[in-house]
DNA sequence: AACTACTTCAACCGCACGTAC
DNA sequence: CGTACGTGCGGTTGAAGTAGT
């Protein structure tokens, strides 16, 4: 937009600046332009001035017909600036200063109701404005995720409250409709987060099964990007039911990350009472119900940046199928989820300085020793990888009998739980929740780290900086090596080396591992050694983003 | 004191919707 | 019925303030 600006001196004392809307901003239809005679509008903050003028205005008039305010007055604000200022600053009874501890409780219920609808709540609370609220909320969120405190308190059970079918409806609509224009634009640089989102939903949705791969070819090489994928989850979410018999989806997300990050009791608690439209479900969670503890749908929790933990919810529609996720300008994303995992101490878990520093010396001496036979590579949101790596497992999962449907017994043996960690965006910090007493005496249970630098977009947070930490193999160990003939580990070393650390290194485990995992490998055992990435050459904290993934898909 | 990073919040923007013409 | 206009809403921006170094 391009403005001719002028700054003059206020009669207080502000700077303010006088805009010549440009023909390209006139904002048709918006009722915000410039009437008639050329007029200047001023842009910027109210003066006292200004205000005086607005309220004599409204005295006379009353509110509305805030175009009128330009006509009949010597202001040169435009209606909608008019009201906005009315509305937020000049209106008798408004409260202003910090909001009490009542108006908080109540927007967080509110919230947790009807989501983003500052409008609606705002009704709610006399004397406060929409803006307020949502300046409110947005810095709560920020303040609630810096401190890895949940967004809603125990005591709110937003799964608890409904929403109308109506309401689910059209946004179902909504978002289907801004999905097909999306993807017919969708580019190179945010693919990322629709393959995310469709590897969601085809995990979620058997009839979308195939969906992910299908538009993965499809959309390379594709135009520019979008990034409302970013905002958007797939509209239908399955019952818990659903999802644990689809569990065979998600045979590399074993993860026991409920056990790791207990929450209050009564938080859990109700979980298992949720009608299946009260929650969002990560595949995560679909492998718990066999282990007893009816922990399925008690951490909501939904891949990409946009994950709910512990009863953090997206700041919208926190209802059944999570319709569309509105996330502030700050974007969530840039900590997520894991931001929850990193802050919020499990009883398990050791105080953060010691998981840093354990961590911290990892990434800069990774021990080959560490890295072990990974059956269970797991991530709850590596998408893309996940997906890769899926295929893999599906073979080798198939040879080797670990029916989904038993669980228990195939997961005892075969494959153990998870913890899934992440590497802070900022300086490189890896941060390390879960059992950390098992960790330190299970010195065998493997660890793969795939640090990855978040950028805004919603998939990195999503897939960058997954720390896929496996562990808890409950008898069957093996020593510690680096079991290079597994195709997940050559791939996972292998992304490594090219560039995901800003060093390209020998990238001929890359096409081992893809030889391996498309290619075919039947028996699931035949698996040719490769050697070439160990993992042990000190790796600095890089940016890897799906820009930098092996070219995967182009094969 | 100067600089930087971060937070807060007022204001703006684009969009959607209702209504008048 | 189509268009213009007015209004409201939610997301985003950026200046001012604050804290940390």
């Amino acid at each position: 937009m391009s403005y001719t600006t002028t700054t003059v001196d206020s009669d207080d004392g502000m700077h303010s600046s006088i805009h010549n809307e440009s023909p390209a901003s006139d904002n048709i239809g918006n009722g915000c332009r410039s009437r008639g005679k050329g007029s200047v509008l001023k842009k910027g903050p109210w003066t006292s001035t200004e205000d005086g003028i607005l309220i004599d205005y409204v005295k006379k008039h009353g509110e509305g017909n805030w175009n009128a305010v330009q006509k009949h007055t010597s202001l040169a604000r435009c209606g909608k600036s008019c009201r906005l200022r009315w509305a937020n600053h000049l209106r008798p009874n408004l409260k202003k200063g910090a909001f009490s501890q009542e108006e908080e409780q109540l927007i967080v219920e509110m919230h947790a109701k009807m989501g983003n609808k500052w409008a609606q709540m705002a009704e709610h609370l006399p004397g406060r404005t929409d803006n307020e609220i949502k300046n409110y909320w947005n810095t709560r969120i920020k303040r609630r995720q810096r401190a890895g405190l949940p967004l809603y308190p125990p005591e709110i059970h937003v799964e608890d409250f409904q929403w109308s079918e109506e309401y689910t409806k059209s946004n179902i609509i909504r978002v289907e409709r801004r999905r097909h224009q999306d993807f017919l634009q969708l580019g190179n640089s945010k693919a990322n987060v629709l393959f995310d989102d469709l590897n969601f939903a085809a995990s979620l949705l058997p009839a979308a099964s195939d969906l992910s791969d299908l538009v993965a070819c499809n959309m390379l090489g594709t135009g520019p990007s979008s990034s409302r994928y970013e905002s958007y989850m797939p509209p239908i979410l399955p019952s818990p039911k659903q999802i644990w018999e689809s569990g065979s989806r998600f045979p590399m997300c074993s993860s026991n990350i409920k056990h790791e990050f207990q929450y209050p009791e009564h938080f859990q608690s109700t979980a298992s009472q949720k009608t299946p439209r009260s929650c969002s479900i990560s595949p995560c969670d679909v492998d718990h119900p066999p282990y007893g503890n009816q922990q399925s749908s008690d951490m909501m929790m939904i891949p990409d940046s946009h994950t709910v933990m512990y009863g953090m919810l997206p700041t919208s529609k926190p209802s059944f199928g999570a319709v569309k996720l509105e996330l502030p300008s700050f974007q969530y994303s840039e900590t997520s989820a894991f931001d929850q995992w990193k802050t919020t101490p499990s009883p398990d878990s050791p105080p953060h300085s010691d998981l840093l520093d354990s961590v911290d010396a990892y990434i800069q001496s990774p021990p080959s020793s560490q890295v072990e036979e990974s059956d269970c590579f797991s991530s709850c949101d590596t998408g893309l990888l996940d997906m890769l790596l899926h295929e893999a497992k599906i073979k080798t999962s198939a040879k080797h009998s670990l029916l989904m449907s038993s669980p228990k017994k195939s997961f005892s043996s075969t494959t153990c739980t998870t913890n899934v960690t992440q590497n802070v965006p900022r300086g490189g910090t890896l941060i390390k929740s879960g059992e950390y007493e098992d960790s330190q005496k299970d010195l065998t249970r493997s660890e793969i780290t795939i640090p990855m630098q978040l950028s805004a977009g919603g998939i990195s947070s999503a897939f960058a900086g997954n720390v896929v930490k496996t562990e808890e193999f409950d008898q069957v160990w093996e020593p510690k090596r680096i079991d290079t003939t597994r195709p997940d580990v050559l791939l996972a070393s292998s992304w490594l080396d090219q560039g995901c650390f800003g060093i390209v290194r020998d990238t001929s485990s890359m096409s081992d591992a893809l030889a391996l995992l498309l290619g075919g490998d039947d028996t699931g055992n035949s698996y040719v050694t490769v050697g070439s990435s160990s993992g042990q050459t000190p790796r600095g904290v890089g940016s890897c983003g799906w820009t930098n993934m092996p070219p995967v898909w182009s094969l």
